[in-house]
DNA sequence: GGCATGACTACCG
DNA sequence: GCGGTAGCCATGC
C-alpha cells in the first residue's frame, strides 16, 4: 500500500466539479474511518505537494469550510466553491446533502 | 522508538 | 442544542 496520503490525493483527485465531499468519506472510503483527522492533515500537506488538487471540495461532516484558514486568502477556499456554483453561506455548503459526493459511489 | 500534533468525529452533561 | 472531552492514528522530530 502506498503512502496515506497518496491514497488521500486520489481520492480527492476523483471528486467531481461542482461536488464535495467529507474528510470522514474519504477516510471511510480508504478503510479508516477513524482516521478522518489524517485526511485533513493530508490535505495540509497537499497544497505544497499537489496544489492542483480541489482541496477545497473537501468539508467537515456537516458542510463546513473548517479548512479555509488554511488557504492564501480568507475568502479564497469559498470563492472556488462559489466559482463551481456551491453556495456557501455561514462558511457553510448549503444543499449539504445534495452536492454530497461518497468517493465510494 | 517514544512523544506531540492535527483541515475530524462521536459521545456526554 | 451547544460546549467540552475523549478516541484515533499516520507523520515528523
Amino acid at each position: 500500500m502506498r503512502d496515506f496520503y497518496t491514497n488521500v490525493y486520489e481520492i480527492v483527485d476523483q471528486i467531481p466539479f461542482g461536488r464535495v465531499t467529507t474528510y470522514g468519506a474519504i477516510a471511510n472510503a480508504l478503510g479508516v474511518r477513524k482516521s478522518s483527522r489524517l485526511v485533513g492533515i493530508a490535505m495540509n500537506h497537499s497544497h505544497c505537494v499537489a496544489p492542483a488538487l480541489p482541496s477545497h471540495r473537501v468539508v467537515n461532516r456537516v458542510g463546513l469550510l473548517t479548512g479555509k484558514h488554511h488557504f492564501a486568502g480568507e475568502r479564497l477556499m469559498e470563492q472556488l466553491l462559489v466559482n463551481e456554483g456551491i453556495v456557501i453561506i455561514n462558511n457553510q455548503v448549503q444543499d449539504f446533502k445534495r452536492i454530497f459526493w461518497d468517493p465510494l459511489d
